[in-house]
DNA sequence: CCCTAGATTTACT
DNA sequence: GTAAATCTAGGGC
């Protein structure tokens, strides 16, 4: 298994949402090992892009989008729910992001029941809130160096076909832009 | 299967 | 004050 190298997110964001499409994010806790295929991102880039986070300004929830890319940018939402994303982007912009919004369980499936509190294999991972809680990633990841970090990281993954792309899901702006894609595992 | 309400932090039309 | 890159439980069909 090979980590993704830092040069994997200096492309374009939507590149970069297709790219990843396939590939295996690892968590680590302890000595157990938490990893799964990713089958479904979403690509949230700048100024270009209303339904950005980073679309108005720099803020404190927002700022390691416009950091380097290859980081973690975990963010909290609906009072509720923490959501992960990878920081992405070509020199043509100054933020940028693809979130993670679909994965397949392949590694420590126990502990991701045990994570969510259900044993619905297919409910585990099949939304951004879903991911974060069966990986046990919060606040506290804010900002790693997914490229680093020895207990979470994404490495290369499996071959799949086509990509599928459809508009994004749970936004009102820009909803024209085909900016989520997913593949299809059998 | 579908729909609705409620959980409650963060950022700002 | 209110809407947001969401999820769950509970009720109806």
């Amino acid at each position: 298994m090979t980590i993704l190298p830092r040069t994997f997110y200096s492309r374009d964001t939507i590149t970069v949402a297709k790219s990843i499409l396939g590939k295996k994010l690892v968590r680590k806790i302890g000595n157990k090992e938490i990893s799964g295929i990713i089958i479904e991102t979403e690509a949230y880039r700048h100024k270009d892009d209303p339904a950005s986070h980073a679309f108005r300004k720099i803020t404190e929830r927002n700022k390691v989008m416009f950091e380097e890319v290859g980081k973690s940018y975990v963010y909290f939402t609906y009072g509720m729910h923490y959501c992960f994303n990878v920081v992405a982007r070509n020199s043509k912009f100054d933020a940028g992001a693809v979130l993670i919004r679909g994965i397949m369980p392949e590694k420590g499936i126990e502990i991701m029941e045990k994570n969510r509190g259900i044993k619905d294999i297919k409910k585990l991972t099949d939304g951004p809130a879903k991911i974060t809680q069966a990986f046990g990633i919060s606040k506290e990841h804010y900002g790693v160096d997914l490229t680093k970090d020895p207990k979470l990281f994404i490495t290369d993954g499996i071959k799949h076909g086509k990509i599928i792309a459809s508009p994004r899901i749970g936004i009102k702006d820009a909803t024209d832009r085909l900016w989520n894609f997913k593949i299809s595992i059998k």
